[in-house]
RNA sequence: GGGCCCAUGGCUCAGUCUGGAUAGAGCACCGGCCUUCUAAGCCGGGGGUCGGGGGUUCAAAUCCCCCUGGGUCCGCCA
């Protein structure tokens, strides 16, 4: 609902400034300690207009007739800032809308492609993978939630000289089955490495693989198709186990057989505005114009295609089908995706929204499937469901083994994906324990912590059929009662912001000024002892509450537990 | 050598895009609150020249330039 307030004290301003006599093209407003919506735009036409900036303030909101407005109970000149303080009706309307299941978003038309996680088939996801997984699949819930419908989609790298590696590896070793099979897989792909270290010439052997299997030799291919099975196979039960679920997954190696990147590589040829050329047999292109400062190559001398060709022919697909195509990738794609993108550009095919996030690292350095320095997801997940079992069990004796169990995935799910996401991407992180385990104040478990008071006081109440009951709402007037409308309000407003700007981790930090709002309101503010009227206006208020929590935990891709 | 990203209390971060009214949290540390709706909570305290230097502006953590430190990338890897 507080979009709708923004857009009120938008004409009204907008409408004041003109009767004024100012022009002015941006209302500088925004969200201020002081007041609901504050605009700095006196400043602005202090100077342009050689007047006091305090006197435009004055002159502006003179001119500012509330009568008519719904949404605005206030406007005040505070020396140059000029103060919007919202009204009870809006404090009401918000509360109601919620209630009635409307949170205020505009519907949107299309389909956003969204591309995340996309790890090389050679070995189990690592922490640094799923800082991807997480960004990606929490964009997907925030567009979702938005108004969009995405699909999300895996592109599965079957063709590449790390599957080739892993192909190599398994005609070279054993296959440890007892194992998860993507570990297994690290295993073979770790040793396979470390034997051509030894044995340099065996890696004609990796080389002529690359090339059976581009040219379709049908042995060699079901060798790639199976080993990389194997691995997305791991992959798959460490999403699931983090919530996260791809409608599709596309595999690279079908845009080679389908003859696309054929196709592609002839339309960049036929291009008039790229120039292609070739040197010792491979075929590239001439980027310096563009303001890269190399050539690009788009296939190799043995005729064999590269990463980038497929990836463009990957892209065209997607532009085709989707209105949006997102890609999510880590920090050492940031070259060649603009290159991409400029390509795809010159082809007159849409770019991507490209999301960069800056790299995970271990206190002792850079990770590493090829070395075996890494920290597993499945490893991850296991000590954190741990430790969050034991924090169960020293508070909820009361409950069956199972249900803590259940309790302590969901705790533990919250908690890692919660820790990743609250750092903005292009933040570079170091892994470290300590944060992962922290289950206190910035984390999920606080946020589920906040849900579960409030089923809990709901639960009490003993509600009987739909009694929750608006008739007193507006009796809700303590400090608290309206600070924690005005956050609830705020929601809609938050997921159309980060859906825009592609920023997850607004929402995180949206997710923990609430509970804090709630918080405060829980420690004044007295539901169930309140006095019948004002105690049915609270636990309407606690039920929005929990509807906010809950789709905000719900985008977070994190369960809105009712009891931990 | 060049491109891009990052630098905010002891540690980890928010705020930077779109400059404005006292720079916010968490962890750790110190001190309080469970006969009151779940203490995974709440309250109070100490601790910050927002990496350094210059510039633009009435106003800079935020914009521009230079420097330092860390990360990352730079034609047949993905």
């Amino acid at each position: 609902m507080f979009i709708q307030f923004k857009r009120e004290v938008e004409a009204t301003l907008k409408k004041a400034i003109e009767d004024a006599g100012f022009t002015v093209d941006d209302l500088e407003l925004g969200i201020s300690p002081f007041a609901d919506l504050a605009s700095t735009v006196c400043y602005r036409i202090a100077s342009a207009y050689k007047i006091a900036p305090g006197k435009a303030a004055t002159e502006i909101v003179e001119r500012i007739n509330l009568a008519r407005e719904k949404f605005i109970a206030a406007v005040k000149a505070s020396g140059p800032y000029i103060n919007f303080y919202a009204s009870n009706h809006f404090l009401t309307t918000t509360l109601r809308s919620i209630l009635e299941g409307n949170l205020g978003f505009d519907t949107k038309e299309g389909l956003v492609i969204l591309e995340h996680t996309s790890a090389n088939p050679d070995g189990p996801l690592h922490i640094g993978h799923i800082r991807n997984t997480v960004i990606g699949d929490t964009l997907a819930r925030i567009l979702r939630r938005a108004g969009w419908q995405v699909e999300v989609e895996y592109y599965v790298n079957d063709m590449g000289r790390q599957a080739a590696m892993v192909v190599f590896g398994l005609n070279h070793f054993e296959l440890d089955r007892s194992k998860k099979l993507d570990h297994a897989i690290a295993d073979v792909y770790i040793k396979a490495n470390r034997l051509i270290e030894e044995e340099p010439q065996l890696k004609s052997e990796v080389d002529e693989l690359i090339k059976l299997n581009e040219a379709g030799d049908e042995a060699v291919v079901s060798r790639f198709r199976e080993a990389v099975s194997l691995s997305l196979e791991g992959t798959r039960r460490s999403l699931a186990r983090l919530g996260v679920d791809h409608d599709l997954f596309v595999w690279e190696s079908d845009f080679v057989r389908s003859g696309e990147v054929l196709r592609v590589i002839s339309e960049i040829k036929a291009c008039e505005s790229i120039s292609v050329f070739e040197k010792e047999g491979a075929l590239m292109i001439d980027l310096k114009g563009a303001g890269f400062d190399k050539e690009f190559v788009i296939s190799r001398s043995d005729g064999t295609s590269i990463y980038a060709t497929r990836d463009l022919a990957y892209h065209r697909w997607k532009a085709e089908r989707g209105d949006r195509v997102v890609d999510i990738f880590g920090a050492d794609h940031k070259l060649i995706s603009s290159q991409l993108s400029f390509i795809l550009g010159s082809l007159g095919v849409k770019k991507p929204e490209i999301v960069i996030f800056e790299f995970v690292s271990l206190p002792e350095g850079s990770m590493s499937t090829r070395e075996g320095k890494f920290i597993s997801a499945d490893e991850l997940i296991d000590e954190v469901e741990k430790r969050a079992l034991a924090e169960v069990e020293k508070r909820r004796d009361d409950l069956s083994a199972e249900k803590r169990a259940e309790i302590a995935r969901a705790v533990a799910r919250g908690a890692i994906r919660y820790d990743i996401v609250k750092v903005a991407a292009e933040k570079p992180t170091i892994f470290d324990w300590g944060s992962a385990l922290d289950f206190e104040k910035q984390s999920a478990p606080y946020i589920q912590y906040a849900h579960a008071r409030c089923c809990s006081i709901l639960r009490r109440a003993d509600l009987t059929e739909g009694t929750i009951d608006l008739t007193s709402i507006d009796l809700l007037k303590a400090d608290q009662e309206v600070k924690l409308i005005k956050m609830l309000s705020k929601f809609s407003y938050l997921i159309e912001d980060a859906a825009s700007s592609l920023k997850p981790n607004l929402l995180a930090t949206y997710a923990k000024d609430l509970v804090e709002s709630f918080n405060m309101f829980y420690r004044d503010c007295s539901v169930l002892n309140a006095e019948p009227k004002l105690r049915s206006a609270r636990l309407a208020l606690v039920e929005a509450t929990r509807i906010i929590l809950s789709e905000t935990l719900e985008t977070l891709g994190i369960d809105a537990l009712e009891e931990m």
